[in-house]
DNA sequence: TGTACATCAGTGAACGCGCGTTCACTGATGTAC
DNA sequence: TGTACATCAGTGAACGCGCGTTCACTGATGTAC
């Protein structure tokens, strides 16, 4: 057959899938620094030298799981956003955002960690994961694009128009600030939440987390 | 000598200590999720064995370093804010309680991760953790104490109630709720700059963190 | 269409290393009479 | 004060396990003539 080449290189694709898959699997089990490919071989019925034959180290399984962690993050922020409609306010579109961002995080914790968590000793993320990590910060930008420009210092307006820049986004270096800040303190509650700053009376953490956003929807000027 | 049995109990605690300091020297190098007892041993020219004599297993020792780092942390803050003596008006207390919460990160980043990072797995941390956790939000709470009451939905209100009334502090509900989406915007703040998603452009985030902990200042109703 | 050859998936043993924890032991330091 | 005894620190070998990576290899799947 002339798919006879592609035949093979399909199931190769799915093989990889699948050694991801399972990698994924224990991550959320065992937590994101015990990744481990002899088990995650044992656990396929594969030797474990076999899977050389899909990924070159651990490191790079590593770097495959953080790329589809934060695909999966992007997509679940953007159809969220999407879903809205044309007609959504930005107020809407933002707290939807927020929403997106929390609940993919406590669906997917071990994911979370990786992405957002303190970093694997020895581990040092190459530069394909900087695209698919924009994806988070580029839709906020985007969303608070009108918002008005906020006071900040001029080094910080440099700094911040620079990642405007990088984001493509026509933002006001002061929405910027307020949008980072923003962001920052999105990962600071879900990482609270999720790493166990906000146990006893503040499990569950749904209501500070609305009000934290709503908050932040305000400080960006959208009518409420 | 009378003083037998507690110089005997001296070296120990003297042991223990230099114990804790060359695993918090390895924290520093190899991050915390790989802190082993045999090379904290083999640094210190013992027997892997008889770390045992000081702590019961590598948990205990984790434990320690939590509460030591909590420790340090605490008195970080707290000596930063007590030096800045009587006359200092709150929004001066906040922004220099911030201030040294990210200093001490900065110049601590395995302990900081150990607290604030994502979670060792298998370990639970004891009761032991709880009180020095709350050294923090306790100080964070009592420099805001005379803010304004803010809008908070009735449930989370009473959640964050049980909050103040375990740190001890008469802030009403609503300041309550700033402060702690305050103190996760830190936490996110700085894990967003030690865990690298600060990177680039935004390095050195000083003059970030200063804009968002100002905004904070004023959410909080602190005279600028 | 059939056959010789090349490609590639997967194996299993090995290298050299790591780990936490237990246990019987040696000596030194303290205690009680 | 001197001696018998108990306590305790630290040793070193062992148990049973883990890991990432390499390498020569077997067989199956594809390719070219």
């Amino acid at each position: 057959m002339t798919g006879g080449r592609t035949a093979r290189a399909r199931a190769r694709e799915d093989i990889a899938q699948e050694i991801a898959a399972e990698a994924r699997r224990q991550l959320r089990e065992q937590g994101p620094h015990s990744l481990s490919l002899r088990s995650v071989a044992r656990a396929l019925g594969f030797a474990s030298s076999a899977l050389y034959r899909y990924f070159p180290s651990r490191d790079e399984l590593l770097t495959a799981l953080i790329v589809q962690a934060l695909d999966a993050l992007g997509d679940a922020v953007e159809a969220a956003d999407q879903g809205l409609g044309d007609g959504a306010t930005r107020r809407a579109r933002w707290t939807t955002a927020c929403g997106a961002f929390r609940a993919w995080a406590k669906t997917n914790p071990a994911e979370y960690a990786l992405i957002y968590g303190s970093p694997v000793p020895g581990y040092q993320a190459p530069r394909t994961t900087v695209a698919p990590a924009m994806r988070l910060p580029r839709l906020l930008a985007a969303i608070a694009a009108d918002a008005p420009d906020a006071f900040a210092t001029p080094r910080l307006r440099d700094q911040i128009a620079v990642v405007a820049r990088e984001l493509g986004s026509p933002i006001a270096p002061g929405a910027m600030v307020t949008v980072t800040t923003a962001w920052a303190q999105l990962i600071g509650l879900v990482s609270a939440e999720l790493f166990g700053q906000f146990t006893g009376p503040l499990a569950p953490a749904d209501d500070l987390y609305a009000a934290a956003v709503e908050a932040q929807a305000d400080a960006l000027g959208f009518a409420g």
